[in-house]
RNA sequence: CGGGGUGUGGCGCAGUCCGGUAGCGCACCUGCUUUGGGAGCAGGGGGCCGCAGGUUCGAAUCCUGCCACCCCGACCA
């Protein structure tokens, strides 16, 4: 591709909305362009690197089973209703009538579809088992779309889902995954973790999420550096501290003026946070039949840890979970910054199993002002549920070993899921097995973000001058310069390049040298050939890799070979990344 | 949805408080010079100042409403 010609163009300035590297590298190289929020259009050196990934998300779906196909964006609403998820998803989902009036929703992943296609193709155990992918757009109304392709509404994913007649079956295409996944990230040079993961409520038994560590990421995940445990902190497992115990004393109301937060009591009583007892109330929302109802639900944890909203909407099985309003707290007779469960009534009340080991708490009186001191498990207050409540942190201790856990942030790339028969039961798709008889088909879905694993990669291979591609993912393998004196050389070359179907940019334009050279450095070709007389002069053309090594000058003569050598180094390097991985849950 | 911020040429910004009909840098076009890490000189093109109302002789500027985008939050009780 001769630059003169090329659709796009670098800017010297980020655009002023661009807080991290990846958001504003790729629109000042030239990669991709903000249509609205959370929407990015793809310019050609953006699309020819989100074509290199899906062809290696190609490579290694096709490679443990895969066949593609192709499910529609438009959906109509039948099958989302079946499964209910039509009902259940908020507004995350976006909604239309057509002409006539159907409702029709714009998918946000496929099982539903899937699960549908199964039900009209499968008939037998003799067809299984199957994996079926796609590589298709997704709309998902974020309430918060940031950070460029991180965080988009409209992105593409590769999805796979993986059809069983048994739970040994998923588990064989679970674990080719949790493999495959890996040699995708490697093979595009991107480090991830695999942590185990919510399976949420949808009768899932399974869950890893793919993370890449950086300190944009907007999860949390809990690693142990002497065990190596390590979870999404929304399920992550940690040792609560061993209880003081002693004797239960009198239960007394004390007057605790202004002190609605933890931080404020205990400075006021000049305690520490654990002998303190926190309400956090939550409005969950319960299905109970075919009913939904709201309950008011009243977790009590110690006072200097944290409530973990998953732990607690699983152990009271809610739906949903939100904060609660100040006038549904007061309507179950507790009082925000006040509060405990002694006299509530019409709520959950939910402890965490570390409170019934505890003694002589400091509590909410619910009252305005009024605080109660010694309170006890079992004597003043009981629970519909004891269960973990508890957020792991930084600092916590490792409940597999003696370590201490770190929490750090990520990104998540991919998530690989078992989800058993949540959606072909709702949509009937079953087949007949070896005795005749019906049994629901049993799925698999898998899921890579193409548009935040290019986005991840710039995080992870970028400079001050520009982004660093690793071969497999950068738009071109050759950024060829030619400076004056050498463009009938580079001419030459990049017929000879291209010949040999080496991907070369050839950067033709009437600019200056300073010029070329930081728009190089900029868009992040690897591999860069510079043709100038100067070069030509010291004895043919200059190479230098991206990522520094300079390689002097190569003979006109070797320089294609040159090339091709540089290429299959860099190839062999992220190739080398590509290695087994001890499947961990 | 709550809070904060920003909308002025392709990008980055000034001008807004204190109303007088729009400016700077980069980019773009033409010419000459320059030619290895974002050149110099000269000339030039491009903006109904987010949109709609209102106030005023006169609005980028004041008032009202709306829209868009960004950031924080939507567990810290």
């Amino acid at each position: 591709m001769r630059m003169g010609q090329m659709f796009g163009r670098t800017l010297r300035e980020a655009p002023a909305d661009a807080e991290t590297a990846s958001h504003g590298l790729l629109v000042r190289a030239g990669f991709i362009q903000q249509l609205g929020a959370g929407v990015y259009s793809l310019l050609p050196l953006g699309k020819r690197s989100i074509d290199k990934i899906e062809a290696i998300l190609r490579e290694e779906m096709v490679k443990i089973g895969g066949q593609e196909v192709l499910m529609p964006v438009v959906n109509p609403a039948d099958v989302w209703k079946e499964t209910r998820r039509f009902y259940e998803i908020g507004d995350e989902m976006s909604r239309f009538h057509d002409r006539v009036g159907r409702d029709m929703v714009l998918a946000m992943t496929h099982e539903e579809v899937v699960a549908d296609l199964t039900r009209k193709v499968i008939h037998s155990y003799k067809q299984l088992p199957l994996l079926v992918f796609h590589i298709q757009t997704k709309w998902r109304d974020d309430a918060r779309p940031r950070a460029g392709l991180i965080r988009v509404r409209e992105f593409t994913m590769k999805d796979s889902y993986s059809l069983d007649s048994s739970e040994e079956g998923l588990d064989t295409q679970y674990r080719a995954h949790y493999q495959a996944y890996f040699d995708i990230f490697n093979r595009c040079g991107l480090p991830t973790v695999a942590v185990l993961s919510d399976v949420g409520m949808m009768g899932g038994k399974m869950a890893h999420e793919y993370m890449y560590l950086t300190p944009i990421g907007e999860d949390t995940i809990i690693i142990c550096d002497s065990c190596g445990y390590h979870a999404n902190r929304q399920i992550a497992q940690f040792r609560k501290p061993e209880p003081e115990g002693g004797d239960p004393a009198e239960l007394r109301k004390i007057e605790t003026p202004g002190t609605t937060t933890i931080e404020e009591l205990c400075e006021f009583l000049k305690i520490d946070a654990s002998r303190t007892l926190k309400a956090v109330f939550m409005t969950a929302t319960l299905v109970d039949g075919e009913e939904e109802v709201q309950k008011l639900v009243v977790a009590m944890i110690r006072g200097d840890m944290e409530l973990n909203e998953t732990k607690l909407a699983n152990l009271v099985k809610a739906k949903e979970l939100r904060p609660a309003h100040e006038e549904e707290i007061k309507a179950a007779g507790a009082y925000p910054g006040y509060g405990s469960p002694i006299g509530v009534e019409g709520a959950l009340i939910a402890v965490d199993d570390l409170v019934p080991d505890l003694r002589n708490l400091v509590t909410g009186a619910n009252e305005e002002g009024f605080h109660v001191e010694n309170a006890n498990y079992g004597r003043d207050f009981e629970a519909d549920f004891v269960g973990d409540l508890i957020a792991a942190g930084e600092g916590s201790l490792c409940a597999n070993c003696d370590g201490t856990l770190r929490a750090t942030r990520a990104v998540e790339v991919g998530n690989i899921f078992k989800l058993g028969t949540r959606y072909t039961g709702s949509l009937g798709a079953t087949f007949l097995d070896d005795n005749g008889k019906a049994q629901q088909v049993i799925m698999g879905s898998y899921g890579i973000g193409v548009g935040r694993l290019l986005a991840c990669a710039v995080e992870e291979y970028h400079d001050d001058k520009g982004v660093i591609w690793p071969i497999s993912i950068a738009p071109y393998e050759v950024h060829l310069v030619a400076l004056p004196g050498g463009e009938e050389e580079a001419d030459r070359i990049y017929e000879n390049l291209s010949a040999k179907g080496v991907e070369v940019l050839y950067d033709d334009r009437k600019e200056q040298a300073g010029v070329k050279f930081n728009d190089a450095d900029l868009i992040g070709v690897p591999i860069r050939v510079t043709a100038s007389k100067r070069s030509l002069k010291n004895g043919g053309l200059e190479m230098k890799l991206r990522r520094g090594d300079d390689l002097g000058v190569v003979p006109v003569d070797d320089a294609v070979d040159k090339v091709l050598e540089l290429k299959s180094t860099l190839e062999q390097e992220l190739a080398d990344r590509v290695k087994p991985v001890e499947f961990s849950d």
